[in-house]
DNA sequence: ATTAGCGCGATTTTT
DNA sequence: TCGCGCTAAT
């Protein structure tokens, strides 16, 4: 055996690595060393022969995370990893609906919708069953298919008690004849295909079953229901499944996510305890010790705890630095010097970040940044499948290889235009109606008159591009597609600057050129199917993995994201902003059960993103919606322990008042000097009862006044000035 | 076919 | 406030 695959191992992610055959639940802290464990098993066990790359299977998440797994596999191991198993869970469920087509019921050549996608089918649908949006949201609907699906839920499973969910069943069956009939399947079928297959198919199963006697599982606490059940049916009795996660760090619940998920798989696969990897290598004591204490307030733990490893101990390095700005404005200042002050001292600006709750509270810092010309790089614009002229392109080439798709069809008929108007539209709409057939059948029929000319073009054009699609190269396809479309001259001769947008449009060619075919060639479904798998393989690719979200300039640059895009990455410093009541912990959150205990989740991930330095803070008043809002600090400020502190408004406090006047005129302009009964807009207050707030609101009421406060944990209360007892607190 | 204007809603997001 | 999606007008 290699032995230095094991080397450089703790005690623990040893006892991990090395784990006999059998179910484990790997609860793995944030800086533990998670991937690291996840790979040396599979090349332990491929080391030690105890299993082959055939036998193995490894599921991630993200795109991300399957090829760092891949790319440190391979450095690893002398085994050609090409053909193992490892990818995401719709990534691993699409190459089995593409070997099994036919026993999922699908065509060879289905297509995958994404959310984008789904949301205009159901569109679609909705329009051509007469619902109007104002009596069901798309939204709603959406939602409530993916959300049934990812129960493991069919529409014929469901019962309606009332009105409204018997239109959603309904709607939801429509839904799913639609998408089988133009042959595309969303995210959640992906999922849910692939289970009914297995489930309702001995042979399929069986061969699984016993084909993979190892499933390995990353991030599992981000699991849902259905991924849950895939994964123990995959796993029959037989293969032993190692689950690596971290309860603390689950934090998408709200799309589906169930925690729960690893006590049932304690239970179902009989693990007596967790295997645990506390020695945290990323962050300094002090740190730790933050994310520690206030994890601790969230129950129903499996319990962890992170901890510095021998060799760093008793580096605690620098206290937390909390400063509570007057305004967002002031904070986005204050964001701005201390970036400057770290860049002195020497950490690259692409080692620091600024982190929020959501996306809104962007703007001020990224104003702030720009006029003090910090480059910075903000993470959630559009990915690159996900633009118009992208998803054009796209189109034509899944008309090239699948015509029935009518989504498609309605797509691009008129992209770029070429006389087919909504009228056209609608007769061709009717006939396809009449006839029960799909819109490209429709128009075969239509173009036989020879008034429709402007028709019959499109269709020629569709069959000349399935000529191509067969017979030449990938890039040679798309670029067919470009040129015989029109869509790179209509960008081309448009006016207005579309230049981004050809240059779009080249970038997928030279995606379509890295797109490597050589790596979809080992897999079996390829071989079922005839000259069209390369396009077919590059469209799933295109819809599988949307691409790096909006890249910014390339130089070193402030990294500017939400907590949830942060999470699985690490930073020397981490500013961690808008600390504030009803922005983080967010209001919507407290109205849900477990709400308050996700948030406080999310801190925790938040914190722990940082290696030496993190800065804490909030802004008093707030620019939100157009309208100022006021706020308490976050109660998770008050959640850390004060020795890890270091408060710093007091020591900015002459920085503080020189900058107030520039920003005076523009918060105060209002009503901030009028006075209510003595008090004023925007002051902290304490009352005996409820405790610390901020007055948000006032109304006069003869000689006295009614307020509007918000108690931030204790919520928004209206007082009167004339029986309760408010002491103005001065900060 | 394009464009201006209006009303509305507004966490977090991967596949 | 801002950005969207829809309608009405050219």
């Amino acid at each position: 055996m290699d032995t230095s695959l094991l080397n450089g191992l703790n005690a623990e992610q040893l006892a991990a690595v090395t784990w006999p055959p059998a179910a484990a639940l790997v609860l793995a802290g944030a800086g533990s060393g998670k991937t690291r464990v996840l790979t040396t098993r599979i090349a332990w066990l491929l080391d030690t022969e105890q299993a082959s790359v055939h036998s193995i299977m490894a599921v991630t998440f993200t795109n991300k995370a399957a090829k760092e797994m891949r790319s440190r596999l391979s450095s690893m191991v002398e085994n050609a990893i090409a053909a193992m198993w490892l990818g995401t869970f719709h990534g691993l469920c699409h190459r089995f609906l593409r070997t099994h087509y036919q026993d999922a019921r699908l065509p060879s050549t289905f297509q995958i919708l994404d959310s984008g996608d789904q949301a205009s089918v159901i569109k679609r649908l909705l329009k051509s069953l007469n619902i109007a949006e104002e009596s069901l949201a798309p939204k709603t609907l959406q939602y409530f298919i993916n959300s049934n699906k990812e129960a493991g839920l069919r529409a014929s499973d469901l019962n309606a008690h009332d009105k409204t969910t018997r239109q959603l069943i309904e709607c939801y069956q429509a839904y799913d004849a639609l998408c089988q009939q133009e042959g595309m399947v969303d995210f959640a079928e992906l999922m849910l295909r692939s289970y009914e297959v297995l489930l309702h198919n001995a042979a399929i199963r069986t061969h699984y079953q016993q084909r993979f006697n190892h499933i390995l599982v990353d991030e599992f606490q981000d699991t849902n229901n259905l991924q849950y059940k895939w994964l123990k049916l995959l796993a029959g009795d037989s293969a032993a499944v190692f689950a690596v996660g971290d309860d603390d760090q689950s934090i998408y619940a709200f799309r589906g996510a169930n925690v729960g998920n690893m006590q049932t798989l304690m239970q179902d696969f009989g693990i007596r305890e967790p295997l645990k990897l506390e020695v945290n290598y990323r962050s300094v004591g002090h740190i730790l010790t933050a994310a520690n204490t206030l994890i601790a307030n969230n129950s129903g733990r499996l319990g962890k705890n992170l901890r510095l490893p021998e060799s760093k101990q008793g580096e605690q390095g620098q206290k937390l630095r909390l400063y509570v700005a007057d305004s967002d404005f002031l904070e986005a200042d204050f964001v701005v010097s201390e970036t400057k002050e770290r860049m002195k001292e020497g950490v690259a600006l692409d080692n620091m970040a600024v982190l929020y709750r959501s996306n809104a509270q962007s703007r001020v810092l990224e104003q702030a940044l720009f006029a003090a010309s910090v480059p910075y790089k903000i993470y959630g614009g559009l990915r690159f499948y996900e633009r118009q002229e992208i998803k054009h392109a796209l189109a034509y080439l899944r008309l090239a290889v699948q015509p029935q798709d009518d989504q498609s069809v309605l797509r691009v008929i008129n992209m770029p235009p070429r006389g087919i108007g909504a009228r056209t539209i609608e007769a061709v709409q009717a006939v396809a109606h009449d006839r029960q057939s799909s819109l490209w059948e429709a128009l075969q029929f239509l173009i036989t008159e020879p008034a429709n000319r402007k028709l019959k073009a499109f269709v020629d054009l569709i069959e000349q591009l399935q000529a191509q699609a067969k017979g030449l190269e990938l890039t040679e396809t798309i670029t067919a597609a470009l040129d015989l479309s029109g869509l790179l001259e209509y960008y081309k001769t448009q006016k207005g600057d579309h230049q981004d947008r050809i240059d779009n449009l080249q970038e997928l060619v030279s995606a379509a050129m890295v797109f490597n075919s050589a790596d979809v060639q080992t897999e079996e479904w390829v071989k079922t199917d005839d000259g069209l798998w390369p396009l077919v393989a590059f469209l799933s690719n295109a819809s599988l993995e949307a691409g790096e979200r909006q890249a910014g300039e390339g130089e070193a640059a402030l990294q500017l994201m939400t907590i949830h895009a942060a999470k699985g990455l690490e930073f020397d410093t981490v500013f961690l902003t808008g600390l504030e009541e009803g922005l983080f912990p967010s209001e919507y959150s407290l109205q849900e059960r477990g709400g308050l205990e996700e948030e406080r989740r999310l801190m925790y991930v938040a914190i722990t993103r940082a290696r030496e330095r993190l800065y804490l803070s909030a802004a008093q008043q707030r620019l939100l919606h157009g309208r100022t809002n006021y706020s308490m600090s976050s109660r998770f400020m008050d959640e850390l322990p004060d020795d890890v502190l270091q408060f710093l408004s007091s020591h900015r406090k002459k920085r503080q008042e020189t900058l107030k006047i520039r920003q005076e005129p523009f918060i105060h302009a209002k009503r901030a000097k009028e006075t209510f009964d003595g008090f004023v807009i925007g002051q902290n207050v304490r009352h005996e009862k409820f405790g610390m707030g901020v007055i948000m609101d006032a109304k006069h009421k003869g000689e006295h006044a009614t307020l509007s406060i918000n108690f931030g944990a204790n919520g928004l209360k209206n007082l009167s000035t004339q029986f309760a007892i408010l002491e103005v607190v001065h900060r």
